[in-house]
DNA sequence: TCATATATATGATAAACACATATAGAAGAT
DNA sequence: ATCTTCTATATGTGTTTATCATATATATGA
């Protein structure tokens, strides 16, 4: 479990810095997890997240590009622009051992929340097999 | 699924009314689904709410009063003063058939998020199996 | 060269949440 | 009697998140 690890206490993550009590910022371990595959950028890792099933089937850009720029503040990534590749620059994430925390973290927190989603879905469905 | 349910049309709820995208509002289902078992009040549903596994063992009462009033407003509940059991008055809440509806379109919606959190803890774990 | 796709970014607004505080009746203690 | 604590509802304010709109610029294909 996250409580009382080592590893938050390394970087200085409060217990919890990640607000998985609530769902809010679903987005934010999305990212992380997707750059602990392989560095990327934001136009990529917008697409990436629709596997994860957010309401609209692009996730919001403004989100992600603020996101990116919020967790490179808390030095949890630290990016560089990519002007060789095709297209327009990439500003192309990496990420820090931070930032490795940090998902570890949102691990335990999503992991907590499943159970209380779980629970709910128990109950409700208890309440109403069959018969809705 | 509440997509296209006709359930979700008779009540007139939109496709889908439950920010379930989102954890946010979690409160909101789980008051609709206590007072689908009976009718209650607002002080005795914040009690209810700490088996969800909310982070503060007490929601914030805040939430609960407004979210209650909210609810009402949309006509997904009805209260009514209660003065004469024991202790200051209460105002019991019970639920009606557009409330009962908007619990079942949570209850997909959360369904769908549990799918995206198991989603993304079977990736985490994969990626990380033992090797923390 | 004109439209479209790629790519990043920000301003403005709205929704959700957290924190503090206010009010007041009931019950029990001294 | 009155003082404190518990029960109960309520709102004001500020902060954080999320959405919507829009701006900019390069690259690619028709």
């Amino acid at each position: 479990m996250f409580e009382g690890s080592n590893i938050a206490k390394k970087y200085k993550l409060k217990e919890c810095e990640c607000p998985s009590g609530k769902m809010t910022r679903f987005v934010e371990p999305c990212l992380l997890f997707f750059l602990s595959q392989q560095p990327s950028y934001g136009y990529e890792l917008m697409d990436k997240l629709d596997q994860f099933g957010f309401q609209k089937s692009k996730p919001d850009p403004a989100m992600v590009y603020r996101t990116l720029r919020s967790l490179e503040k808390e030095k949890c990534v630290v990016s560089k622009w990519d002007t060789k590749s095709a297209g327009p620059a990439k500003r192309t994430y990496e990420l820090t051992p931070k930032g490795l925390a940090l998902l570890h973290a949102w691990a335990d927190g999503i992991g907590l929340r499943k159970q209380a989603l779980e629970k709910f879905l128990k109950l409700y469905q208890e309440r109403f097999k069959g018969r809705k």
